[in-house]
RNA sequence: GCCGAUAUAGCUCAGUGGUAGAGCAACGGUUUUGUAAACCGUAGGUCGUCAGUUCAAGCCUGACUAUCGGCUCCA
């Protein structure tokens, strides 16, 4: 008599076989582990893929449970909770239509079309009354298999949703599904079609918070419909949803351009213009320490030092080719009938330095370098503080080299990129960007490039993320992501391989037989802007500069103004040793003298009584620690000094 | 550039059509202070710009400019 199977046999994360009767769930099988398991049971990770929690689990399938403790239990919940934004909006938004809702970092957004409406941050408040309504009927998310696609092409036409019509219609070879959301008594009450995974009921959404609304085009695409998008987050609990919220609130404080007013670091004003910096001496000191550290680091590392003009004529951008690819991004003038343009880049100016003499293989690699001030144009809507501006400081290379050279020249890039960032203290890591679809330039040169930048990184052993079709026209890159304190990533170095200047400059060195070969052309920045640089410093230590980059490094506070010739003696012998010291002589109480040094972030305080006078010594107060007692003046030069020098953060 | 919001004293903000306000900062005075804010007073504004509606506009309407949140683009 022939057996029917009753039983199957499921992997789970440890390996450990386990039989569960046919038809199980992913449910049930954490029903058959324990308790305290399908509590926080989210969804599965089923043969390497994300599956909803109640997949019905097949003989010999490998399964791990996704818990809320696993990070990415949180893709199933914020993904849903967009879901119920959606729903929420066509209740409250008859006609409203919806486009896409995926999650994204900390959270998730939502697009949709709104006739004759504009959401408003009332709205938000209005939409989440009505999430909750739909959270708290516990309404069921059933995963469905479009059978007939056509019909359902036409079933979203009809109810107006173009956008999930024309979404279906490009998956429909893929088994499309539909979720369907239903109510206590298993009506369907809404639906969307995705591809899932879900949480199982609304009821799971234990906090969320709507953030902003803004605009967003149809696929990212300015000539297609304008969508208004809905941000939001959500999480397994109200005290992370606080944390969360919290986190933000941290950031906003450490902003740039909050910071910028408050601390009197830099300004932009009406009358200058949008997204051009006027540097406050408190960070033109800083961006003059960025700079003595950078000309420092490159003399070392054999780089030479040029300078060159900040416009040219409109020849020398039509030989380079910006005049006609970069033409959007230029600043245009014409004096005495004669076309200028200010420059963008100062690649075009490097070049003609290497053209104005003749060069033997025995000259290369020539390192070029410039703190270079460009300016481009930049679409309007687009400033952001000193991270986004029309008119910044590129901390500019070129190297032109051998092809032989080119992979040591790379590796010392990363070699010189390594050693800089380590004076902020600050992590990293790399991107290769390689061809993209609308690359110039012959297969051969491509390949010679890549595989160069990527041998590069091997040779270095620094670890890499690869970024296909990602580089520029004209050759591939590598890109250094920073990360700052609040693990928030910056653009930081790039390395990009160049074959268009030096074609079409016709670039040339002799070989050893006498034949002119055309040397390698590599661009790179470091900081990349000291703008956007200077913009991650502030935000990165919230203003609290490290003692080498502060321009008031010590503030002598003088109790009563019996110490002020005390207080000065101490600032001179300080200054002596290039130490910038302050004094204090408000006729102010020391408790507000410390509050205000406090509040410009300067590293050290020293508070001078009687009592300091009297036995010849200072006490200090660090801006990190508070009171940290009494010392010499000599012990303390020395403790500056080294902390100077080692370019301690 | 596009979608949406905002623009009041140096800064942060209040002010729903009828005589422009607060706190901090600034300035003057008093206080001489021991580890995050002493006290009193003075001054400071064509309410982003330009037009319109109204007997009357910071407030309503329009255009422009800038900023903010995004999109797109990017160092």
């Amino acid at each position: 008599m022939p057996q029917t199977q009753t039983t199957i046999s499921v992997f789970l994360k440890d390996g450990s076989k386990k039989e569960i009767p046919a038809g199980s769930s992913g449910l049930d099988l954490a029903k058959s582990i324990s308790n305290s398991l399908v509590k926080k049971s989210i969804g599965l990770l089923l043969n390497g893929e994300s599956k909803d929690l109640l997949t019905v689990l097949k003989d010999g399938d490998k399964v791990e449970i996704i818990t809320q403790d696993d990070p990415s239990s949180y893709e199933f919940l914020r993904h849903s909770t967009a879901h119920i934004l959606a729903e929420a909006v066509q209740n409250i938004f008859k006609g409203a239509r919806i486009a896409i809702g995926p999650v994204i970092e900390d959270g998730f957004y939502y697009d949709f079309e709104i006739p004759n409406h504009k959401l408003t941050p009332d709205d938000l408040v209005k939409i989440e009354k009505e999430m909750q309504r739909l959270i708290d009927e516990d309404q069921k998310f059933i995963r469905v298999n479009i059978q007939d696609v056509s019909k359902q092409i036409k079933e979203f036409k009809s109810q107006g949703e173009k956008f999930k019509a024309e979404l279906l219609e490009e998956h429909k070879n893929e088994n499309p599904t539909l979720y369907v959301l239903e109510d206590k008594s298993g009506n369907p009450v809404w639906n969307d079609l995705c591809r899932g995974p879900h949480i199982t009921s609304s009821k799971q959404v234990k906090a969320f918070k709507l953030l902003s609304v803004s605009g967003a085009y149809w696929r990212a695409d300015e000539t297609k419909e304008s969508l208004q998008r809905i941000y939001g987050t959500s999480w397994w609990s109200k005290e992370e949803l606080d944390a969360y919220l919290h986190k933000i609130e941290e950031a906003e404080k450490r902003d740039h351009r909050k910071l910028g007013r408050q601390m009197e670091l830099f300004s932009m004003h009406d009358e200058t213009g949008p997204g051009l910096i006027l540097w406050h001496p408190n960070l033109a000191f800083v961006r003059s320490q960025m700079e003595n550290y950078w000309r420092e680091l490159h003399q070392k590392n054999g780089y030479e030092i040029v300078y060159t003009p900040h416009i040219a004529r409109t020849d020398l951008w039509n030989i380079s080719g910006h005049n006609e690819f970069y033409k959007e991004n230029m600043f245009y003038m014409n004096v005495d009938q004669q076309d200028y343009v200010l420059k963008p880049m100062n690649c075009p100016f490097h070049v003609l330095i290497f053209k104005s003499t003749r060069h033997s293989y025995r000259d290369l690699p020539i390192r070029m370098a410039e703190l270079g001030t460009v300016y481009r144009y930049e679409r309007s809507g687009v400033m952001h503080g000193l991270a986004r501006v029309r008119g910044f400081t590129q901390d500019d290379a070129h190297i032109f080299c051998r092809k032989d050279q080119y992979v040591e020249e790379i590796k010392g890039v990363i070699k010189l990129v390594d050693l800089m960032y380590k004076g902020f203290g600050l992590e990293y890591f790399a991107e290769l960007s390689t061809k993209p679809k609308d690359a110039i330039g012959a297969k051969e040169s491509w390949d010679f490039a890549e595989t160069g930048l990527e041998q590069a990184l091997k040779e270095y052993g620094l670890a890499y993320k690869i970024n296909p079709g990602d580089g520029a026209f004209y050759g591939p890159k590598i890109d250094f992501k920073l990360k700052d304190a609040l693990g928030r990533i910056w653009q930081g170095a790039t390395i990009q391989l160049d074959f268009n200047l030096p074609n079409r400059f016709e670039l040339k060195y002799t070989e050893k037989d006498g034949s002119q070969e055309q040397p390698v052309m590599v661009h790179r920045a470091i900081y990349g802007s000291l703008e956007r640089f200077a913009a991650l410093l502030i935000e990165h230590f919230a203003g609290a500069f490290p003692l080498w980059l502060s321009y008031k490094q010590v503030i002598i506070l003088p109790i009563t103004d019996r110490q002020i010739d005390y207080a000065n003696k101490i600032a001179n012998l300080l200054k002596e040793k290039n130490i910038r010291a302050h004094v204090d002589e408000r006729a102010e109480s020391v408790n507000a003298k410390i509050r205000d040094a406090q509040l410009e972030k300067i590293p050290y305080m020293v508070i001078v009584g009687d009592k300091e006078v009297k036995e010849n010594n200072i006490s200090i107060r660090m801006r990190k620690k508070g009171d940290t007692g009494t010392t010499t003046i000599d012990k303390f030069i020395e403790l500056l000094l080294n902390e100077i020098s080692q370019k301690i953060i």
